[in-house]
DNA sequence: GTCTATATTACGATAGAC
DNA sequence: GTCTATCGTAATATAGAC
């Protein structure tokens, strides 16, 4: 490791000031002029770094993708009863989407313009067929309810955890992301319907 | 009424394939000139008919908007207790959300770069404040459960409902708009965990 | 590594003929 | 109501100096 001097830009420091514009303009209805003027350097000296706007969205829906496919590698998601699995995933989702928010928030705004962005759902939807067979085996296993189509309940799962990126703020006083994990299991497998 | 020939465009046959094409490719995405392929004439005659492109995004977000408040007017969504009401309310939108698809994705797409998109989201915010109410309403009659906060579960039972646009096709063989409406009930109140 | 200047293309919108 | 032609602007990207 050499000495941690950066004064400069590198593409990984550019990354997060573009991920952050494309978030809030959205990716088409950000200009290189945009992102020069939020970077405080010039358009052309962008280019220096990366070699256009397209590879700042690979590189940042790689980032979040990583984060995501790595919980499926993890211990606690390959043991266990499916819905123990399941639980687990649906919980450390929720902890990777709010600790790489404007990587995944990007990722689930993709539409497939160009190639870099139909690559993302490609490996999206890979990752929405593995966390869906972790449900299907739950059900199999009888620990998920019978009235509800598993693909069906998959996508509505997935609507509600990936919907965090639309309001989670972790600058704003609200909930934490132990909180919002919680209610996100609790709702997800027991609803808002008072138990006791 | 007049005679019903319609061999030509109209601001709203136009509409219907301008939301298309935005749904597609995402607003910003869309030029005049995609606009244009896809109807058939020309840029310029896109003008004759609407004053530009926010416009016809001004007129589709507000039939989605439109259908989305018209629920809140509805009597079942204003008489019985707080829980049927808010029960009624989720079935209805999943209603409104099929029947007005593409308007409404549109809806929940729009990023706030003009003062259209701005107004559109000002609107949006309302007609969750107005559903939040019902939950809270619902909570203090004590038929939802108090380990989640009121906010936080107003949130993210909207992101399940609100995901439907993101994967429901009307064309596809697969769930119909009952057994969707039946699932995000079942799932939103009861949870994926088998009862009995 | 950053800049100014610029090439080139695409965009939204208009003019005016038919 | 639709067209071709075009205007002015803003976009991505490059050239070349420092």
């Amino acid at each position: 490791m050499t000495t941690a001097r950066r004064d400069t830009y590198t593409p990984q420091t550019l990354l997060s000031v573009a991920v952050r514009v494309f978030n809030e303009r959205g990716y088409d209805g950000t200009s290189m002029e945009h992102l020069s003027k939020a970077a405080g350097i010039s358009k052309s000296s962008i280019y220096h770094h990366v070699a256009g706007k397209e590879e700042l969205l690979r590189r940042a829906v790689t980032r979040a993708l990583d984060g995501l496919f790595e919980i499926l590698d993890e211990e606690h998601a390959r043991a266990g009863s499916a819905a123990a699995r399941l639980e687990y995933v649906v919980r450390r989702m929720v902890e990777v989407l709010i600790a790489e928010l404007p990587y995944v928030t990007l990722l689930l705004r993709v539409r497939g313009n160009t190639e870099t962005e139909r690559w993302a759902l490609e490996r999206r939807r890979e990752f929405d067929h593995r966390v869906a067979a972790l449900l299907k085996a739950a059900a199999a296993e009888g620990d998920v309810r019978g009235d509800v189509e598993v693909r069906l309940a998959t996508r509505l799962v997935f609507g509600m955890i990936n919907s965090i990126v639309e309001w989670y703020r972790p600058d704003v006083r609200g909930a934490g992301e132990r909180e919002v994990g919680d209610a996100v299991v609790r709702l997800v497998f027991g609803g808002l319907r008072q138990s006791g």
